[in-house]
RNA sequence: GCCGCAGUAGCUCAGUGGUAGAGCACACCAUUGGUAAUGGUGAGGUCGGGAGUUCAAUCCUCCCCUGCGGCACCA
């Protein structure tokens, strides 16, 4: 007899390998009815499992958190079974649940297109009415090989041969079709409901590696309630709503053309904006780092000795005089990264350990050959800019520079509006230079960094380690921040290099009057300025904090009586230090209220006769209908106040807690994600 | 780079084997209006590029470029 404890806390005896089910049709029919799986200790398995030890029990209906994974793997059968009743020729290969949703991977000739969707659908609906049972059985590795290899499933025969030899090999019936399958399973196909979607095809090679075949995989989604799907599609809506493509385009911020693949054309707004982002992070340097400019080509030879020549060459643009008679037709590489150059910086006069640590700061322009199909807007380029540094330091010095560089970045992410960090250390990858005893070093440093970043945050900020992701010149750590609607952006990063100071022959004098190899780190905050830019449309909407939007007031007149007020205004706010435009146009309030708002202008300034004669000006701020009206000296402080970008907030009232994650809208303060 | 899809006016898109259309934006005219579209007129396109099929190609075929969705890559 085995005990089984119920949620309830109350505890039953039952007979050693009674099912799941068995209890619960125990209990009653319609609890065994509405129950799709069990969970046994937490652990969920399926209903008809037999249960040979004391266990916690839980019954776990449809609408139960845990159930949403069941209906997206069973709906997953459900997809291959579907595609091989039409095609049967096609052969199934893995589908797993992912965040949102499902794929199925399959091979097959001819890849499917979205016109073979409703079909599918179709029969996956025919499938699910037919609530055939899912039933588990335990095959031998031969006879799962010699079936599935008799049915000319190649890709099942492999991944059969990469299962841990001793470990069951479950396969999974729904009825006439079964599938190699870990489980667990719902009890029955009818279980998943209708509230499916088949979403995108795409090409995704098998097992994830470019010299396999490729495949054709079917993405899709999967809800208990069609209410749920219902919402997800309209956030997915949502989320193309702020592409940063789209709002660059209707803001006026950049574009992109045919003859400059993957470098951004910034328009006057982009470019405000932009380079508020580096006045920003300029005035977070003042004082800790040195801001240097080096080349943007340099000769090939150097990119030798750096290794990057020999690494990344696929990778890097390089350059010679066009001319054809030119004297010098040396090959100049553009530059890829911005550290050779900084290491010739630091190498240019003796350097002594009382210059450590030196910090060496550059907006740098790089150029990297991305693969074609890389590209994505402003996210993925092949010219952009880096708030790049490189940190000249000794081996004691190191955890120390790790961590100021955290709090640098930490308070940046903070000021711009992120709150949740993850920070994660990359260990050593298999194709690496240095020695184990130096990256035993260096690692061991930084994990104790990063236990330390976790325990100063106050569980604030998450940690990881991901192993064999470092750079080959060294581990690093990765910053990774969330946005407004949840998704993860990679951006900063701290990198220690044990490759480039060696590769130039970088020293200082020590103490002792001894040469010594300085440790160097590379660290980035926003990383690519370009792609940190898409994120910030994308986190804001283009419903930027004032501080940062390009357009910060726009003033409008009511009709042609107010343009001189209205000149007045502007000048005014101009002299206040705002950007500021203004909109005489002979058009109706009411259009040109419309026009601005679209353009996601923050601070509309109207003005007529009333304020022209009162001195004053009408204030309606982006996503209200509210108007307030105000003295023009006092509206003009107030907003002065407002678009102090938050370091400059910090030495003004330095007990004032920044909160970059708020957007002021009509005094009131909104969180980001709330716009 | 790989798989699939797409490219028509500044933007969003319709369309046809007989060299093109709408709305918005733009220009001009009238209108001078109180917080999300005033009316009229006009201008604007070698239908991504090249080759082929055809009496005739924006439309069909092939190649290339660029973009989009994924995959792979991301120093």
């Amino acid at each position: 007899m085995i005990n089984v404890t119920f949620p309830d806390g109350a505890a039953r005896q039952f007979p050693e390998g009674i099912s799941g089910f068995e209890i619960a049709k125990g209990i009653s029919p319609s609890l065994a009815k509405r129950t799709v799986a069990m969970a046994l200790d937490g652990v969920l398995a399926d209903l008809a499992d037999p249960i040979t030890r004391d266990a916690r029990i839980e019954f776990v209906n449809r609408d139960d958190p845990r159930a949403l994974e069941l209906i997206r793997h069973d709906a997953a059968h459900v997809l291959a079974e579907a595609v091989q009743s039409l095609w049967p020729e096609t052969q199934v290969t893995i589908g797993p649940v992912i965040e949102n949703g499902f794929y199925y991977d399959f091979a097959r000739d001819e890849p499917f297109s979205l016109e073979d969707f409703p079909a599918i659908e179709k029969k996956m609906r025919e499938i699910i009415a037919r609530d055939a049972a899912f039933t588990k059985e335990v095959w031998t590795r031969e006879q799962a090989k010699a079936f599935f290899a008799a049915k000319g499933e190649n890709y099942k025969v492999e991944l059969i041969d990469a299962i841990p030899v001793g470990d069951d090999l479950r396969i999974y019936r729904q009825g006439e079709w079964l599938d190699l399958c870990r489980g667990p399973h719902m009890t029955s196909t009818g279980k998943i409901g209708n509230a499916f979607k088949l979403m995108k095809v795409a090409g995704a090679y098998w097992r994830g590696d470019s010299n396999n075949p490729m495949l054709t995989r079917i993405y899709a989604t999967a809800f208990a309630k069609q209410e749920d799907l219902d919402l997800y599609l309209k956030q997915l809506e949502e989320a193309e709503k702020r592409d940063h493509r789209r709002l660059g385009r209707e803001m006026d911020l950049f574009h992109f053309q045919e003859e400059g693949p993957g470098t951004v054309f910034w328009h006057p707004k982009g470019w405000t904006l932009f380079q508020g982002i580096i006045s920003y992070m300029r005035r977070r340097l003042a004082g800790d780092y040195d801001e240097v400019n080096a080349p943007q080509i340099l000769d090939k030879s150097l990119w030798e000795t750096s290794g990057h020549w020999d690494w990344y060459r696929e990778n890097m643009f390089a350059a010679q005089s066009a001319g054809d008679e030119a004297e010098d037709k040396r090959w100049f590489v553009l530059k890829p990264m911005n550290c050779p150059g900084h290491v010739q910086i630091f190498k240019h006069g003796l350097k002594s350990y009382r210059d450590l640590p030196l910090r060496m700061a550059e907006f740098g322009v790089v150029h990297r050959y991305e693969a074609s199909g890389a590209m994505h807007g402003l996210m993925r380029v092949r010219g952009f800019t880096q708030d790049d540094a490189h940190v000249f330091c000794t081996e004691d010095q190191l955890a120390e520079e790790c961590l100021k560089i955290n709090d640098l970045i930490l308070s940046t992410y903070s000021d711009f509006g992120f709150d949740k960090i993850v920070v994660k250390l990359s260990t050593r990858p298999e194709k690496r230079v240095g020695s184990d005893a130096l990256w035993d070093h260096a690692e061991a440093v930084m994990g104790r960094v990063l236990k330390q970043i976790e325990a100063q945050s106050g569980g604030r900020i998450q940690t990881a380690v991901n192993e064999g992701e470092g750079a080959f010149y060294g581990p690093k750590f990765e910053y990774v921040l969330r946005d407004a609607i949840g998704r993860d952006w990679q951006c900063g990063t701290t990198q220690v290099d044990f490759n480039l100071p060696e590769r130039f022959g970088a020293f200082y004098i020590d103490a002792d009057g001894q040469k010594k190899t300085p440790v160097m780190v590379h660290r980035a905050i926003c990383g690519s300025i370009e792609r940190f830019t898409g994120i910030l449309i994308e986190h804001f909407a283009g419903h930027f904090p004032l501080w940062l939007a390009p357009e910060q007031v726009k003033v409008l007149t009511i009709t042609q009586d107010g343009d001189a007020y209205a000149r007045e205004v502007a000048e005014a706010a101009k002299r206040a230090g705002l950007r500021v435009g203004v909109d005489l146009r002979n058009e109706k309030i009411t259009y040109k209220v419309r026009e601005h708002s679209l353009a996601k202008a923050p601070v509309l300034l109207v003005v007529g006769k009333k304020e022209a004669a009162e001195r004053t000006v009408s204030i309606r701020r982006l996503g209200s209908q509210e108007q307030r009206s105000m003295g023009l000296d006092q509206a003009l402080a107030m907003l002065q106040l407002e678009a102090l970008p938050p370091d400059q907030k910090r030495l003004r009232a330095p007990d004032a807690v920044a909160d970059g994650a708020a957007v002021e809208l009509d005094g009131k303060r909104v969180v980001a994600g709330q716009l």
